[in-house]
DNA sequence: ATTGACATTGACGTTGCGTAAAGGTGTATA
DNA sequence: TATACACCTTTACGCAACGTCAATGTCAAT
């Protein structure tokens, strides 16, 4: 099957103009040109335009999607695999966005009360997510850790400074842990230093700070096997310890 | 609890530049400035913005949003219970575009084969969808009928008197058909007349024909109670007599 | 031969911000 | 007390991904 612009554009549910404008960069070019000028697409600008769609409805920019489709080595089978991963996390991020309406709704109906942090939960996931698209996985293989470092630093709205800082704070919790952990006393001064330098690093993360939260999510570090896998890496405990520090530098038992 | 610019925009996941263009365009104005002129935001702001991404996330336009949060009859809760329903639509365009990604690898893997019109299928979905967004509920009931004409052309990608065109056909197929059905004879010119009435209806539909497709449709007007509803309103049996017509106009069985 | 829906190439407009530039503010530290 | 340094401000230009004319050519049907 043969299609003009129009045709094409019903087909695919995109404007006339678009399809030009995908011609003028250069992302999907007509099969032929017929003697009157007219752009003509086949069977293998059909499937093109099917994946550039895929890749549009992910959030990748278009100058992203040229050099991916354009790519020799591109693959489109093990393309839609990714492609289908990546709809699967965007439904578990729409899930919580509905949690959080959910919850937005309890909370004026007076049934729970819920944090301003809490308000905007799935939000910043999807920009996560938009990240990932932007300077995502095939990037991060051209242009290494680099591109990476400059998104997350994007993402987080942060200065350089405050990311470097970011990043050796957690590094520095990491070691004042372990060497507090040897004294196997929470209430002790290092211990407490560790608690503190945690606060230090929740204030970055989330721009204010109070002692419930805090608390909460030292508890969360004992119940959320994800985190107690990170603190627990080099010394068993050490996520147990953290949370018991916390509890008493903040005078909260979550 | 007060927050500056950057503490809200760290709290929200958004940019201080879009909360200055929020408060630039009047859709989000800070509850005071300081002595410095500073922008101050308090809990009445919080919300509001939660209220703003949400619509943004279903991709209203800021100068819709600014007419709905802005206008005196807004009802926050009642907006959040919209918000819901959207975002459940959402999910399920989302299955139909995974579903439709299974499709396609299965199509690849050569275990099943796949029209054109098919590739497509979750992308239209989706721009019904923004289309709702832009010209949705409120609006409607501001400016009335024509602006959504006007949305319903343009999503078509149509011309005023293509679009008129399509109503009219449809409205013919439907008188057509309630004449056609007093033969009792799905053979019948007049019945035939119908069916190649529907051939043009469904050709400007998708941009192009062809005879399994419109089998396979007509098929669908039995199967699925939405259709056969449609059909059958004025007159019980009008889906079916309509399929049998279409059978024999495109000489196939579904 | 004309109509009317199709196509073409410019070229300027729009949305929702990003990104300097140039400067004032507030507080902790040398 | 000075000096850093992260915070705030306004002004202003830049950008992606098209939308939207305008001016013009093409093609099939009446």
């Amino acid at each position: 099957m043969e299609y003009t612009v129009q045709k094409l554009g019903k087909l695919a549910g995109v404007s006339t103009r678009t399809l030009r404008y995908y011609d003028e960069i250069g992302i999907l070019k007509p099969a032929r040109i017929n003697s009157s000028g007219y752009r003509i697409y086949g069977q293998e600008e059909v499937n093109k335009l099917q994946q550039i769609l895929f890749y549009r409805e992910l959030g990748v920019s278009l100058e992203n999607i040229k050099e991916i489709v354009t790519a020799p080595s591109f693959d489109g089978a093990s393309a839609l695999k990714g492609h289908r991963d990546k709809l699967l996390e965007r439904r578990e991020q729409l899930d919580l966005l509905i949690a959080n309406v959910d919850k937005t709704i309890a909370a004026i109906e007076g049934r729970i009360t819920m944090s301003d942090r809490e308000k905007f939960e799935g939000f910043k996931q999807k920009m996560i997510e938009e990240n990932e698209a932007k300077y995502g996985n095939e990037i991060r293989e051209k242009y290494g850790q680099e591109q990476v470092e400059k998104s997350n630093k994007a993402f987080k709205n942060m200065s350089k400074e405050d990311y470097d800082k970011m990043t050796n704070l957690a590094n520095e919790i990491l070691e004042t842990l372990a060497e507090a952990i040897k004294t196997k006393d929470p209430a002790s001064e290092l211990a407490q230093k560790a608690a503190d330098l945690h606060k230090q690093w929740i204030t970055m993360c989330w721009g204010d700070y109070n002692k419930e939260a805090h608390a909460g999510l030292a508890q969360m570090y004992v119940d959320d096997e994800r985190f107690t896998a990170y603190y627990d890496e080099k010394q068993p405990g050490t996520a147990v310890f953290l949370r018991d520090a916390i509890h008493i530098y903040t005078g909260i038992k979550a």
